[in-house]
DNA sequence: TTGACAAGACCGTCCAGCCGGTACAGTAAG
DNA sequence: CTTACTGTACCGGCTGGACGGTCTTGTCAA
């Protein structure tokens, strides 16, 4: 019952994903994530040698994924600034009902050190920002409120409806100038 | 050596955030809060029978403390609007180096739903906040960007420096109104 | 045949919760 | 006063189960 062409490690980080958003970020098992990969235990060990080391799998496919987005918005938009790209790439990332991300907590619990990676990716984006708005003060209400937005959903706290959430983007916008 | 009258229970529960403080999220068992609050793990059992209820104990304390926290500035204040008020006390409450609320992850783990309680009074205090203001859509960025400021304290993200994060407080201020 | 890859039984560790104690305070009958 | 009983606060060893990681044994593709 061997899957010839598995590409066993998307599958696993897709499930580790679904585990951890589906049964609570406490119960992210590597059984778990296993059998929901419909990959036995030795095989998930045999790509990630460890649960660290799955964990690092998580942030990298998810910082790469996001890097990959905001390029393609970016680019698509012509000469609109990075930071209406990455307001509305916020925005539809917050839109759907996925809190896609829990995994994250199961990271922190394992090494509060994950975070470190993620971290310096925001921080060279705000940088970046920087480069290129005028008004620091407009910038950080803008950057903050952004990362607001992402931690609700991170949290899956639904305390804004969608019309605040559009209007929300739309004073952002505003703002971003 | 029985000590006739220690309220344990406060120790318990700043010990809990100590050991989440320091140890990381993932660290946080009783055994490890019992020696850290100086009591034995028998005795941490019987002011918390359990340990979903150290973290509920953790979340109610937390709440209640934030409540009257902000009531106490909203009142000293005058008539100063209450969303003045929560801004400065979160900007307050990110300037002193602690995420004093990395346990939050622990509860997260341990079960989902002991957000619950905190969505419900975020939501309860937007509501408020939306009763006194009247522009929605600053009031929408200000009350996102606090969230925000407080995400990033809680994963102890120093992304803003000192004084980025008062410029912040003062362009939010003037949003307020 | 060989080696990349997968299966799952197995082992050691860790931890939550349990349980049988201990010390002490209050109370009240003798 | 004293003895006996009751309830409170706390102690710490124990255990059963869960989980991460290893090991042995396949199994398919080239």
């Amino acid at each position: 019952m061997r899957a010839p062409r598995a590409n066993s490690r998307e599958k696993i980080l897709a499930a580790a994903a679904d585990v951890a958003r589906e049964a609570g970020p406490g119960s992210l098992s590597l059984d778990a994530v296993a059998s929901r990969a419909g990959v036995s235990k030795g095989g998930l060990l045999y790509n990630f040698p460890t649960k660290a080391k799955l964990m690092q799998g998580l942030v990298e496919n998810y910082l790469s994924d996001f890097q990959k987005a905001l390029e393609a918005r970016a680019a698509e938009a012509g000469h609109e600034s990075v930071l209406s790209a990455y307001i509305k790439l916020s925005a539809d990332d917050c839109e759907r009902p996925k809190p896609s991300a829990s995994w994250m907590f199961s990271a922190i619990a394992e090494d509060p050190d994950f975070l470190t990676p993620i971290k310096a990716f925001k921080h060279q984006l705000f940088e970046r920002l920087k480069g290129e708005t005028a008004d620091l003060g407009s910038l950080l209400v803008c950057f903050l409120a952004i990362e607001g937005m992402r931690s609700m959903n991170l949290f899956d706290s639904d305390v804004l409806s969608e019309d605040e959430r559009k209007l929300l983007v739309s004073s952002l916008l505003k703002i971003a100038g």
